[in-house]
DNA sequence: CTGTATCCAAGCGGATACTG
DNA sequence: CAGTATCCGCTTGGATACAG
């Protein structure tokens, strides 16, 4: 019931592509699962930045959206482990096309920067 | 006059890349951009649910990230024109590919919510 | 036509504490 | 370890009016 209906109306692909990865951290989180499984605390050490209250928000999202999986171990200490579906890994060409043109940018910026 | 305080310090590229062009309307006015050069009042037309705010402050954002072009005509009535930089045009292929990844979930999802 | 100015509601996101 | 719960400030963004 508490089901969130938070894509109201994608009105075109791009605003849908970014209602689902354009949160705060979900590009990086994606980023973070391109070479596979990574547990919860994993992430949350390596997103930095990031509390549990966005983390948990921001996987449950991504899980909603089919583009990671959530996968429990019933055992002592508990054990949760995330891994992109195929529809996830589709994105990475993605990612590392705009990871690429960010890090370019950055690189100019740090030039005109110099004093 | 306080424009830039709001890219505090990009962690990682991804990150990056987001605080550039992941606005609310800000993908979708790079690619309405795409085929050349559009108007104020055509692209608030074109960008549905975009207010003038709205649409100004995501404007301004992109010019100061040097992602487009402001060019103001001297004439009655104002004609104001915005256009793609090169680094703005850089960013196409990869809007290309989220809004075609975009589009092909979007038909997944229509023919999982058929009844 | 191309914007500004102002008000205001919603919700994002951080800090902290707590649970199984 | 892997989360929930709660509080709360700040930003985002919508509506409306108005200006050059």
């Amino acid at each position: 019931m508490d089901k969130k209906s938070n894509h109201p109306a994608p009105k075109c692909g791009i605003d849908y592509a970014f209602q689902r990865i354009g949160g705060k951290y979900k590009g990086r989180i994606l980023w973070r699962l391109r070479n596979g499984t990574m547990r919860y605390g994993e992430l949350r050490r390596t997103v930095t930045g990031v509390t549990s209250k966005m983390l948990t928000q921001a996987l449950r999202e991504l899980e909603d959206d089919c583009l990671i999986v959530r996968q429990v171990y019933i055992e002592v200490p508990p054990r949760v482990e995330y891994t992109l579906t195929d529809t996830g890994k589709e994105l990475l060409p993605f990612l590392q096309l705009l990871r690429d043109w960010a890090k370019h940018q950055m690189q100019i910026n740090d030039i005109l920067a110099m004093p």
